[in-house]
DNA sequence: CTGTTAGCGCCTTCAA
DNA sequence: TTGAAGGCGCTAACAG
C-alpha cells in the first residue's frame, strides 16, 4: 500500500508537505505541488479515509437507513438522498433494515462502529427509539423519515399519512361503498396510526358507522397473514373495499382475492399508500395516494447536512409533505 | 469518545486485556474477562472500526455497487448480496452508478479509500474496464455481475442473454409477427450484444430476413429518445412488435407508443428483459424473460466471499444463470 | 514555504 | 494470564 511516506521520499519533501498538497491546506510553492501531485500520479496514490478519519473525527460518510430496498417508494428516497449528499462532497453508505427490529439494531452498532458523520433515518417503528437513544448517546446526528417516533426530538420529513387516508377513504364512500376494510400497517408505527385517524375521520365525516372488525393490523413489508383476509371476507356483511396501508400490502391483498376468484375492482375495491415507480405507469392500474418520495430523499438529507454542519443545537424542524390521489382502475362504483 | 483505555482505567486491566476481551483472543481468567465486559456495557463502548482496520489491514465491510437503484431487478441482487454478506459477517455497502461512467469512478475511488475488503461489482459496460483495473492494481478482490467485461479475468455471475432473447424473438415469430424491432442497450454493454445475438439467431432459424433498419441501441437506463421511436415507426413497413432490452426501456418505449395513439398489444407486441418485482404481480403485463436476480446477488456474494477468504490464486469461475419467458398480455398474435 | 513531533484508537510482538 | 512498547496512515500544532 502506497502512503504519504512513499510519495514524500520520492518527492523529496516530508510526509506533512504531501499531506498539504492532498488537502489544498497551507502555502506550498507550485513547484513542489506540481511535483509531489506528479508522483502521486505515478504511484496511484489513494488516501487512506481510515486514518484520515482517526485524526480528524470526522468521514465525510453518511448512512441512510430504509425499511425495504425492495419497495420503490423507498428506492426513490434513496435516489434524492444520494444526489442530494454528493452535491455536497458526502459519501452515502445504504443500509436496509427489511422492516426488522433487530436488523436495524445490527446496523445501528455498525453506523456507530463505522463513526459516520450523520444519519438519515426511516425507523421500523417506535421500538426504534432504542437506536435512536443509542445514536444520540454517541453524539450522531440523524434526521428522522418517513414515520415519526415518540420521545425523540430532532429533524423529521413525513408525509401527511392522515389527510393522505382520509381522501383515499373519502373517494370510496363517494363511489358507493359503505363497508370499507382497513388492512394497517402495526400500530407501533407512527404512520399506521395516523392512516388509521384519516380512516376514521372519513367515515365520520362520511356518516359512516364504524366497525372495528373490519380493521386489521399487519406488518407493512408483505401480506402474509392470509386468515386474516379469510376473517374480512367471512363477515357477516364483508367489505366492498380495502384500504391496503401501504403497495407492498395491496399486491398481497391482491393476489389473496384473485386465489379467492374474487376480482379486483368487480368484487372488491382496492386502494393503498404509495406509488409503485417505473413499473406502474406501463399499466396504471391501483389507486393510490401518491407521496412525492423523491423528496422525501433530498430535504431529508439536506436538513441532516445542515444539522451537521451547524453543530448541536439547532431547533429541531418538522416538515411535512403532502401526497396527492390518483385515481386509477382498483376501484369502482357500488351500488348493490 | 469511549476508548479501550477508558474501559482498561475504570477496570483495572491494560488496554491490551481489553482488546484481548473484545477479540475473544488470548487467554484470559474468567474473572477479568467478566468484569471488563460489565464496564464495557456500563459505558456504552463501541469498538472504533477505523483504527481497527488501520492496524489489521481489513474492514469486513463490502462494497456492492449496482448500476440502477431503482430497477427492480437491481435491488432484488441487492437484497440476494446482502442477506448472504450478512450469513458470513460481512457489513455491506450499497452505491449506485446510475449507468453513469463517471459516477462509477467517484464510486470506485471511495472504495479504495475505505478500504473496504472486496467488491461486488455491476459494470456500465465495456469502459469499466478502467475501474476494474484499478480494483486490481490496488489489490481489491472483486466479482462481476450481470455483464461481462473484456479484458478482465474474475469469477463473474451472468444471466443468459443470447438465449432468453431468442426465446422473446421465437415467441413473437410464433404469433406471426415478422417486422421485430430490437431497442437495445449500447453495444458497449455485453448483455446488449447478447441480446442482439440472440435476436439475430431467432431471425435466421425462423427463416426472417434480418433488416438492420429495424435495431436501434440506446441507455439501458431510461427511454428518452423519442427519435429513434419515430424513426423505426416511420420506416415503410414498421414493426408489428418490439423487443425492448430490458424492463426500463420497455416501460419508456410503452408510454411513448400510448402518446402516438398506438396500443399494446392491439398495435405493437412489446417484449423486454427482467421482471418489475412485486408491482408486477397485480396486474401482470409485460411478457419478459424474467432472470433469478436474488441468486445473481447470493452467487456472486458468495464467490467473492470465498475469493476473499482462500487469498489471491483462485481459479476464475464463471456462472451462467437461465432466463425463464413469462408469457402475459403485452403480446398477441399478428396476421393482418 | 517546509519540517518535526505527537497522537487519533487499536492490535502485534515480545517480555514478564 | 497480563502488560509495555511500537506502529498502522494521517494531520494539528508548533518550529524554523
Amino acid at each position: 500500500m502506497i502512503t504519504i511516506y512513499d510519495i514524500a521520499e520520492k518527492a523529496n519533501v516530508s510526509a506533512m508537505t504531501v499531506s498539504r498538497v492532498i488537502n489544498n491546506s497551507g502555502r506550498i510553492s507550485e513547484a513542489t505541488r506540481k511535483r509531489v501531485r506528479k508522483v502521486m500520479e505515478e504511484l496511484n496514490y489513494i488516501p487512506n479515509s481510515m486514518a484520515r478519519g482517526l485524526v480528524l473525527q470526522k468521514t465525510k460518510l453518511l448512512s441512510l437507513l430504509i425499511t425495504d430496498i425492495t419497495n420503490p417508494f423507498y428506492t426513490t428516497i434513496a435516489r434524492g438522498a444520494e444526489d442530494t449528499a454528493k452535491r455536497s462532497g458526502y459519501k452515502l453508505l445504504f443500509g436496509n433494515s427489511d422492516e426488522d427490529y433487530v436488523k436495524e439494531k445490527d446496523y445501528v452498532e455498525m453506523i456507530l462502529s463505522t463513526r459516520v458523520d450523520g444519519v438519515l433515518f426511516a425507523p421500523t417503528g417506535d421500538a426504534s427509539l432504542e437506536q435512536l437513544r443509542q445514536l444520540q448517546k454517541h453524539g450522531i446526528p440523524f434526521v428522522i423519515l418517513d414515520r415519526e417516533v415518540p420521545g425523540i426530538e430532532t429533524d423529521v420529513v413525513l408525509g401527511d399519512s392522515k389527510d393522505g387516508a382520509r381522501k383515499l377513504v373519502e373517494h370510496l364512500i363517494g363511489l358507493g361503498h359503505r363497508r370499507i376494510a382497513l388492512v394497517n400497517g402495526s400500530p407501533d408505527v407512527s404512520t399506521a396510526r395516523l392512516r388509521y385517524t384519516g380512516y376514521r375521520e372519513a367515515h365520520l365525516l362520511g356518516g359512516l358507522p364504524l366497525d372495528e372488525s373490519l380493521v386489521v393490523s399487519l406488518n407493512y413489508r408483505e401480506f402474509q397473514d392470509e386468515a386474516s383476509l379469510q376473517a374480512l371476507l367471512s363477515l357477516p356483511s364483508p367489505p366492498t373495499a380495502i384500504f391496503a396501508a401501504n403497495n407492498l400490502l395491496a399486491v398481497g391483498i391482491i393476489g389473496a382475492l384473485r386465489q379467492r376468484g374474487l376480482s379486483v375492482p368487480e368484487d372488491v375495491s382496492v386502494v393503498c399508500f404509495d406509488d409503485f415507480g417505473p413499473a406502474e405507469t406501463v399499466n396504471p392500474f391501483l389507486t393510490v395516494a401518491s407521496q412525492p418520495a423523491y423528496q422525501f430523499g433530498a430535504l431529508g438529507m439536506q436538513l441532516l447536512i445542515e444539522r451537521i454542519e451547524n453543530g448541536p443545537g439547532s431547533e429541531n424542524r418538522k416538515i411535512m409533505l403532502p401526497s396527492e390521489l390518483l385515481i386509477r382502475s382498483s376501484t369502482r362504483t357500488w351500488d348493490r
